[in-house]
DNA sequence: GTCTATACGGTGATAGAC
DNA sequence: GTCTATCACCGTATAGAC
């Protein structure tokens, strides 16, 4: 792999397991085992020109893996289920959410810099998007289905700050059982 | 008011803007006009010790208005609108969820610092028996009360992000009308 | 209880050799 | 394209005078 794709893949888990400004340069260079020479060669406007190649890296892999999961099941309520039971286990296996939440980045960062405020936005609303299309794939009127998909995505994003907080899977346990609920009864 | 409520209140308003490692200890100290000595003489710990005096005070504060507006309205889904347009009009005027949320904090320290972690959590539980007690009082089953307690706590916290990342008041509106959809189904 | 002065490490960033 | 050397600045924390 080019040098670049490795510093972006090395600073977006960083950035992720320890926000933003929680993350020096220097600790991505020792991590890369490259210089400072090296990284600003690649990102001659710094870092915050690096955050958003690494949130845009991350939308990407966030959303190709919930296209492929929301292909492979016939509903919204087993895509749901599959993804978030993805997600625990990862966090059973991993004790991180690391690849699926960047919500340190963007509470720390929406009110300070527009930019990344405004990637962050995107990630939501493609998240969002599928759960949308998929609503309506299942038969539900436009109205419902954006609110039902709104709904996914705040109460998962929700969800997995309770299980940090809480470092337990009980809180997305709970809430993939109530947004199936709520599905059959919407 | 006496310094140390000086120095906490308004680290706690700067904490909530720019998290906490987006604030140095100059800043706060040039905001509350005191020397770097006296900060120290009250919080012998630092920094941390600073913000975990917050939190407290934070949680203090939300939890009494919570409860003040949950005494107010007779049952789960009053009470809840009635909050969920305080927050909203707060954010159209304030241009902020400040004295609301302390998301920053929660997934920027989480992994970093084991003490901020147990607060955060501690708020979040005495958000959630808020809702618990009120949906109990309303006649729900404690595990049915105890579900949609936690998934009221998620999606309102999220919803928040959601707002904050796209700087606007309808993900809140969204999601309190579909708790309310939620609510008088389940 | 509050001040000033200082220590020391780390920050993001730049310049120039190879 | 990568390196080293260096920059000015800011971070938290401490010591000691008043």
């Amino acid at each position: 792999m080019d040098t670049k794709s490795m510093i972006i893949d090395t600073a977006t888990m960083l950035f992720q397991l320890k926000g933003y400004l929680g993350v020096g340069l220097n600790e991505i260079l020792k991590a890369c085992n490259i210089s400072k020479g090296a990284l600003y060669h690649h990102f001659p406007n710094g870092k915050e020109e690096l955050l958003i190649a690494c949130l845009e890296a991350l939308n990407e892999t966030i959303i190709k893996d919930m296209e492929d999961i929301f292909g492979r099941y016939p509903s919204t309520l087993e895509a749901t289920d599959a993804m978030v039971n993805q997600l625990i286990t990862h966090f059973e296996t991993e004790k991180t959410l690391i690849g699926y939440t960047f919500s340190s980045i963007v509470s720390e960062m929406a009110a300070l810099s527009d930019p990344v405020r405004i990637v962050c936005a995107q990630l939501y609303q493609d998240m969002q998007d599928i759960y949308f299309n998929k609503l309506v794939a299942d038969g539900f009127s436009e109205d419902k289905a954006y609110s039902f998909a709104l709904m996914m995505t705040a109460s998962i994003e929700g969800g997995m700050m309770l299980c940090l907080t809480q470092k337990a899977t009980e809180p997305l346990r709970v809430i993939s059982q109530a947004l199936a609920n709520s599905l059959k009864e919407f």
